[in-house]
DNA sequence: AGAACGAGACGGATCGTTCACTTTCGCCAA
DNA sequence: TTGGCGAAAGTGAACGATCCGTCTCGTTCT
């Protein structure tokens, strides 16, 4: 969509921009600024004046890039998620590791406080909870789709499982200790929750 | 705490206060206004103004019975929760009745969306979420808590299962159809979550 | 008389937009 | 090769509108 027709003046078939790219340095800076916010003020008093303040920057440029407050949390969130481990071929690793980033993430620093910051956000807004759910279908379903169908043909787990029910059931206890409890998730809440929903789909 | 101790004036041992009380029909509008506004407005874009403006009610009667706006919204949210139906002695039944409230509300006109901003309103303010606590420890814990006792006791269940985990297994999946789905929950959530907390509590 | 109420003013803060101005880069003509 | 031009991105600051939380009024009810 970007550059589709320019029929006179590109010279050759790449027509180049003008100006000036997308800064870096604003962007990191505005991203760690959205978490020190989410963290000491919260969703509902989270200012877009101040988070220019603290990040030295112009609302101009925010509302350029972020037109909906939301996405900005969600990315400056799933920023702070690590790529899962590379696990081997045990199904309790494999699942496990596509819950640690968020385990991880709860449990250093003010991590539970931005990630549940980015979830309200989610929940709040339309437009930031379509990119969230996106998200998490590359993230996390998609991948526990390919292991579920694995284990499925080795017999290993039953047939008829429904993946959403599956997925909603590996995961939804992380947003009721985020969310409801406002605590972060305790050790060892990956491999748990891993176990547990095999257990529950066993054949 | 009310009225402790009046030593001189009290004619008889009954010191009433003087003036109006609480006007029922004020409260009810500002509760019923806090839904519309929920509803429409989410959490976030909330305001204080508008409701006023809503109820024909003055800020300042607001802010006298709820000073933080989050209790406000559990409030107006658990008033549209009805109380469960008397169950049998099956005990799905009995369980699943815990969460028939939470899925009749947001099943009828836009109690999702009055839910789904109570519960951000929770994880959003730290005087809500103690309130929302407090809330689902009497309607959902401590039932479940008797139930799951006697289902042990006839060792229809493990002996060993933690309550809390037992609480979020039940009900977690709620909180994901609601905040992460932004949905309403499906026809037969209570008696489907009901039947799996007790399949994976078996003996 | 005392307390709750509706209505609304208040100073301060935030919102989302817009303007002025500078800096960076692709492009082309001198 | 180089210097100028213009488009795009950046900061900073203003704008009117709205929201916040507190506060006065005058009224109404007990």
């Amino acid at each position: 969509m970007a550059d589709a027709e320019n029929t006179t003046k590109p010279k050759k078939t790449t027509r180049r921009r003008q100006g000036p790219r997308r800064s870096e340095a604003s962007r990191a800076a505005i991203l760690e600024a959205t978490r020190e916010e989410l963290a000491t003020a919260g969703w509902r008093k989270f200012s877009v004046d101040s988070i220019a303040r603290r990040a030295h920057a112009s609302k101009q440029t925010i509302y350029r890039w972020w037109p909906a407050s939301g996405t900005m949390c969600l990315e400056a969130a799933t920023a702070m998620l690590q790529p899962p481990p590379a696990s081997g071929t045990d199904p309790v690793e494999r699942i496990s590791s596509l819950l640690t980033p968020f385990e991880t993430m709860t449990r250093t620093g003010n991590g539970h406080a931005v990630l549940r910051g980015a979830l309200m956000a989610a929940a709040d807004e339309k437009e930031a909870g379509d990119a969230w759910r996106n998200w998490m279908k590359a993230n996390v379903r998609a991948p526990l789709r390919l292991i579920l169908a694995e284990l499925a043909a080795k017999k290993r787990i039953r047939r008829d499982y429904d993946l959403d029910e599956a997925v909603s059931l590996l995961i939804s206890p992380a947003w009721h200790n985020l969310l409801i409890m406002r605590a972060p998730l305790k050790d060892g809440f990956a491999e748990e929750q891993a176990t547990r929903l095999l257990r529950v789909l066993a054949a």
